[in-house]
DNA sequence: TGATTTAAGTGTGTTAACGTACATACGAAC
DNA sequence: GTTCGTATGTACGTTAACACACTTAAATCA
C-alpha cells in the first residue's frame, strides 16, 4: 500500500513548517476511530487533541429531552478539540465518529506548549477555528430556511468530501440523528433522491452517482462553506 | 451622571490586567451605534475591534434569497469583529447594531500586537471566542428543535440581559429580521406573552413586566449559554 | 385637523415536518 | 431453511410555521 506520508495526510499537518512538524512529530501517535466512538462528552475535559486522516467526527449538541443535532463536521482538514486551546478546556458540544477511520492525536500539554509560542501553528489553529465558527453558523441559517431534503444532501456531499470512495457507510437511523430530524423523514429525503438517479443504498450502504446532481440539489449552504473553506485553508497558506 | 469607569463598561476591558490595560488605552475610541447601523458586511475586511457598552449588536448571516437570521448576539460582554485576530480578516457574517448605544473600538493593527504577544489578553480573547461559539452552536440547535414562541422569549431575555433598563426599543419587524421568521409569527408569540402578563408592549417599546416568567416559558438554550458563558468569562478571571 | 406612514392584528389556505403505528424485506445466525 | 434482528417503506392524522391579503390603529407631519 502506497499509504501518503503522514505530513499529508491531514490539512493541518500539511500546512505546518518543517520545524514545527518536527518539534511535534515525537509526539503524534496514532488513535483508531471506529464508527460511533465518543471522542468527547458534553463537558467533558480535553485532553487530546484530535487529527482525522479517513475517520469522519460529527460535532453533536444534545439538547435535554435527548433530541440532537450535528452543528459541524470534521474530517482530514481539521481537528477536534479546539477548547483545549481556546482556553475553555471543554465544550457542551460532543464529538461522535461519525465514519470509522483512522486519526492521530497529540497531548493536551504538548500542544499548548507549541500553541503558546504564538507562532505559525497558533495562527494555523486559529484560523481553522474560524473555518469551523463559519461551517456551525451556516448550519444554523440552513436549520432555519432549508427542507430536509436539500439538508440531507448536504450532509452526503460534506462526508464525501472527507472521504476517498464514493461510498457511505450510514444508515439513515443514524443520518436523522445527526440531522436532528425523524428517520421516516431521511427515507423519504433519501427515495426521492434515489429516484433523481443520484444515489442508490441499501441497508446502511449509500453509493452516490451523481455528485453533481447532488450540488444541484442542495441548498447553497453546502456551497458557500466550502468557498470559505477554501479561502480559510488555502493549499499553499502563508504563514 | 456617574458614568461607571471605562474599565468596568465591558467585560473584556474589565477582565484586562493592568499593564495590558494601559497599553491600549490610548488606543481605545469612542464610537457610537445608531439602531440599524451596520458595522461590517459579509466579507468585508475587519478594520477594528468594536467593544460595545451599552449598545447591542446581532450577529446575522445571510442567504441568497434575502433570508437571513442571527447566530448570535453581542453586547457589553464581548466584542465584534474576532475575525480580526482568529486570522481570516473577514467573515460571511454581518454585524448590525440591534440596540442603540455605545461602544468603544481598537484599531486592528494595535489589537494584532497586543494578541501577538501571547499574552493575557490574547487569551481573553480566545476564551469569548470560545463563548461565542457556545452561542452560535445552540443557536443552531434552537433553530432546528424549539418553537418560535420560545425562541421570541430567548431573544428578549438575551436583550435584556445586556441592557440596564426593562424596556427594549424594538418593532417585531425587526425581531422576525433577527429571528429569521415571518413578522406575523413575531406578532402571534408577542401577543400570547403579553396575555400571559410577561410583557407588555406598543408600536415599537416593549416592556417586560415579568422577567422569571420568561425565563419558565423559554427554551433551555437561554440558561444553558448563559452559565456556560459564566463558567467562560467568570467575574474574576484568572489571567 | 386631516392625511400619511408605520406598527400591529387577523384570516384563510398551504406546506413541511412531526408522532405514531405498522408493513415489508434483507441478511446473518442458528 | 427458518428465524430473528435490523433497515427501510408506508400511511395516518397533527402541528407549527408558512405565504398572501387585508384591517386596525397609533404616531408623524403637512
Amino acid at each position: 500500500m502506497d499509504k501518503k506520508p503522514l505530513k499529508e495526510q491531514n490539512w493541518l499537518f500539511k500546512s505546518m513548517p518543517i520545524p514545527e512538524w518536527e518539534r511535534l512529530l515525537p509526539h503524534i501517535h496514532e488513535f483508531d476511530m471506529p464508527l460511533g466512538l465518543v471522542i468527547s462528552e458534553s463537558g467533558d475535559k480535553a485532553n487530546h487533541l484530535y487529527f482525522p486522516t479517513t475517520a469522519i467526527v460529527s460535532l453533536l449538541y444534545g439538547l435535554e429531552n435527548g433530541a440532537s443535532a450535528e452543528i459541524a463536521v470534521v474530517g482530514n482538514e481539521g481537528c477536534v478539540g479546539i477548547s483545549l486551546f481556546m482556553g475553555g478546556q471543554s465544550t457542551l458540544s460532543s464529538a461522535v465518529v461519525q465514519s470509522a477511520g483512522k486519526s492521530y492525536r497529540i497531548n493536551a500539554n504538548v500542544i499548548m506548549q507549541e500553541f503558546n509560542n504564538a507562532g505559525p501553528v497558533m495562527h494555523l489553529f486559529l484560523r481553522y477555528t474560524q473555518a469551523l465558527i463559519t461551517q456551525m453558523s451556516q448550519t444554523a441559517v440552513c436549520n432555519r430556511h432549508h427542507t430536509l431534503d436539500q439538508q440531507f444532501c448536504r450532509w452526503l456531499l460534506l462526508s464525501l468530501d472527507r472521504l476517498t470512495s464514493n461510498d457511505l457507510v450510514m444508515t439513515q437511523e443514524l443520518i436523522a440523528n445527526m440531522l436532528g430530524v425523524r428517520r421516516e423523514g431521511v427515507t423519504e429525503a433519501a427515495l426521492k433522491v434515489q429516484k433523481a438517479g443520484l444515489i442508490s443504498y441499501a441497508r446502511g450502504h449509500i453509493k452516490i452517482l451523481d455528485r453533481q446532481g447532488l450540488e444541484r440539489r442542495t441548498c447553497e449552504c453546502y456551497q458557500v462553506v466550502k468557498t470559505e473553506y477554501e479561502r480559510l485553508l488555502p493549499d499553499k497558506l502563508a504563514l
